[in-house]
RNA sequence: AGCCUUGUCGUCUAACGGUAGGACUGGAGACUUUGGAUCUCUAUACCGGGGUUCGAAUCCCUGCGAGGCUA
């Protein structure tokens, strides 16, 4: 069976490799180049000690290697995508978006049609029922990273594996030490991976500029103070509003007059809402419900978190609106929301969560 | 103009006359392959000038600022 295996350079990349050697693979390492300078050098990843390592893992498992470039590609499909979302108030979600268009999109076009099976890092397993794949959730629920994957499609699952799916965090660790690979004791990566050093506003300053526009109390109504444009706050966010006499949450966003409108104190209720909308909704494997009346028990989430959230599932038209058991803070429009089933076992499908305004 | 009240970190708010605390904001870190949330740590202040006291943010005088009252 021919493997290609994505590997970035990271612990949990670099385990897969020993993992499908000791499975007696001979799998092929790409090392994907996404994150580059553009021309005015705002983006800089720096590839080179990922390279370094990932070059290192290929000759001490004799493995061939390709260092191959989706930066156009990810440019084009995440990148953009990120800054038309924020320019419309939305929340986006990079990392998602870069599983579903590019490790398991262009690669695939490009080189990974040439192979049976891909491999990646990824916290998350594979379950085959009635002769279909399904993505499945982590041994390790705490790292599960389902939640990223949930925009992929059946026959994305079908080629995918997931060698360090069924192990806890520190026992990849552990073979990294033990393999004595460079990248055993290198640091999680965080953050988007294609802004590198600099940070998130300021990226999205520099393609949207700024704009001050009034702060009000939603309560009542009093502007309390000014921002540089609603683009760089989310909902639920409390950083950065710079106000005195808070907490202050973020809580809803009037695109249109470029208005913030916040809510003062520790737990808001506004802060909090028990319905989520989902829009665009597509099954990993198959739609296993069709139309339905009545509602399905489900868990969720709405963000990367370590739990997941209990609640039910109703089909409004193209709707799928979940009513979660407990309230959840931060609902942002443009996150997805995806779903397993009521014992966090199998990853259904996801949406993008919409607008309230919206529905 | 006269009278009264008032003046503490960027903001709000504490401190029997004994040497300035808390909250929010800001900053740093932890957590996290999105945005966020959360947790930990941390920075900054007694309006100026005189007195009275062993000792004043706290008492007195005065200057300045703020608010209010007075015809």
């Amino acid at each position: 069976m021919k493997i290609a295996a994505l590997v970035s350079g990271g612990v949990d990349s670099s385990v897969i490799v020993h993992r499908l050697k000791e499975m007696g693979y001979d799998p092929t390492i790409f090392y994907i180049r996404i994150g580059m300078e553009d021309k005015d050098g705002y983006i800089d990843c720096p590839a080179e000690e990922d390279i370094e390592i990932t070059t290192y893992i290929a000759k001490k498992y004799g493995c061939k290697m390709e260092i191959v470039s989706l930066h156009d590609e990810y440019w084009e499909n995440v990148v953009n995508y990120t800054i038309e979302a924020v320019k419309r108030g939305l929340t986006p979600n990079p990392d998602m978006m870069c599983n579903k268009m590019i490790k398991f999109g262009c690669f695939e076009q490009n080189w990974g049609h040439e192979f049976d099976k891909i491999a990646t890092g990824h916290y998350a397993t594979t379950t085959e029922l009635d002769g279909k794949i399904w993505l499945s959730t982590a041994k390790d629920h705490v790292k599960d990273q389902t939640y990223f994957l949930g925009q992929i499609n059946q026959m994305q699952i079908s080629k995918l594996m997931f060698p360090i799916g069924d192990l806890p965090k520190s026992q990849v660790r552990a073979i990294a030490a033990q393999q004595a690979l460079p990248s055993a004791q290198r640091k999680d990566s965080q953050g988007i991976c294609f802004l590198g050093k600099i940070n998130y506003n300021d990226f999205i300053g520099r393609y949207l500029g700024e704009r001050v526009g009034k702060i009000i109390e939603l309560e009542t109504g009093k502007v309390i103070g000014k921002h540089k444009g609603y683009w760089f706050h989310t909902i639920g966010q409390r950083k950065g509003l710079g106000l005195s006499g808070g907490p202050w949450f973020v809580i809803k966003k009037d695109t249109q007059r470029n208005i913030i409108y916040v809510s003062n104190g520790y737990n808001p209720d506004t802060q909090y809402g028990n319905t989520v909308n989902l829009g665009g909704f597509s099954f990993i494997t198959d739609d296993i419900w069709g139309d339905f009346e009545g509602t399905k028990d489900i868990t969720f989430k709405v963000r990367h978190t370590p739990e997941f959230t209990t609640g039910k599932l109703e089909k409004i038209g193209d709707i799928y609106r979940i009513h979660s058991d407990d309230k959840i803070q931060g609902i942002a429009a443009g996150q997805f929301g995806v779903v397993y089933d009521s014992a966090s076992k199998l990853c259904i499908g996801s949406g993008v969560i919409a607008d309230e305004n919206a529905v």
